[in-house]
DNA sequence: GCAAGCTTTATTGTATACAGAGAGGATGAA
DNA sequence: TTCATCCTCTCTGTATACAATAAAGCTTGC
């Protein structure tokens, strides 16, 4: 991907991502470009990527719009990832590499900082500074991109987190790590498998 | 994505699949379109698809050329799509709907057949065939996408297999489709995850 | 007052044009 | 010959222009 192009996707990415283009919204290519001060080319190939991805939906001869979740791709999501997430933290478990190992207890240690006082979005990016630590820690490049896209796609559905739920994430952040640290693949799968299915539950929950 | 974006994609693809086009060779935008008969922004849409699903590889200002599949990266994919099948054969032994199975039924007798007498295309595309209407029966449309991509990706490293490799392979899918419709879930995900895993060491086997 | 058909407009899909970067080759010196 | 430098030329990246479609609004007939 080429510059421009993907200073834009990454634009449109975050801005869906924050909330603040909802799903369902049409994305013009005219305006995303006059608002960015570029031609269409780049706001085309950026929502392309995007729809590859499964963030945008572009309907043929009607434009790109931000994707809708609906429940029961909500819930294939969370199957896949529950899986994913489980063999990733299998991994990390086999190699616990020690300085990557040091970079997650660092992210850790802000996350629990940031789980009592800081704002959503800065949680948000701790939380997904966690999974992508995390997924490198796997080794494997092929799933932590396919992780990465899930992971996008969910938190579209999941919005922000409450502030209490953020503690239990935490806590179940550090289960995981702690398990990667002693090597303990099982557990660490086991845990990681959980923590989606926990994730996704207090969200239905929070919703009901 | 558009009407000549996508017939130029499959294009692209069907020649990377075929082999017709090989791991490393440069797909230069001009020569390109030219060919095709189209301009050239057809053709940079569906690079830019290609390079999101993995088969095609962008380096900015150096343009696209056909993926190379490292064996390391052959590991990671056949690692993460044995998990992914595995899930797979669980869900479709879940539900077994009839229409589903009876097509399954119907791919698996064309597919024993060809294995003794078809050219390697035809074993190919019957293949290929098989495990997207398994992918149909988990009805799970997130994983069927994530494992389509997977399996192009393997499929370009893997090339054209061998005809006692098919044989095996046909009598890999029934044992598979019989798990499926006893609805015996564990037994159908152990067989799909051998048979991914099974595939992959027939393959470095016959190249050791 | 309402519906059907036409017109206009907004927006996508495709083509063409142009600028700039990188690769490869030619030229010259050691 | 071999290496460095410059030039050229190919190719990408971005912009602009044009064509075509679908939606929205307006007009007209009943």
């Amino acid at each position: 991907m080429t510059s421009l192009s993907k200073v834009v996707g990454d634009s449109i990415r975050g801005k869906i991502l924050a909330g603040q283009l909802r799903p369902g919204e049409r994305l013009v290519e005219d305006r995303l470009s006059a608002e960015l001060g570029v031609s269409r080319v780049p706001v085309r190939e950026a929502l392309l990527a995007l729809s590859m991805q499964g963030l945008v939906n572009i309907e043929p001869r009607r434009g790109a719009s931000v994707a809708e979740v609906t429940p029961e791709t909500v819930a294939e999501l969370v199957e896949v990832r529950a899986l994913l997430e489980g063999l990733n933290a299998r991994l990390a478990a086999r190699h616990h590499e020690p300085n990557i190992v040091a970079q997650l207890r660092d992210t850790l240690r802000r996350g629990n900082e940031a789980a009592e006082s800081s704002p959503p979005e800065a949680l948000a990016r701790l939380n997904s500074e966690f999974h992508e630590r995390l997924a490198v820690a796997s080794r494997n490049v092929v799933l932590s991109e396919v992780m990465r896209s899930l992971r996008d796609r969910t938190s579209l559905a999941f919005a922000l987190n409450s502030r209490t739920r953020a503690r239990e994430d935490w806590k179940e952040h550090a289960g995981i790590l702690a398990a990667v640290i002693d090597g303990d693949e099982e557990l660490a799968a086991l845990l990681a498998t959980r923590h989606v299915h926990n994730a996704a539950a207090a969200f239905a929950g929070a919703n009901a």
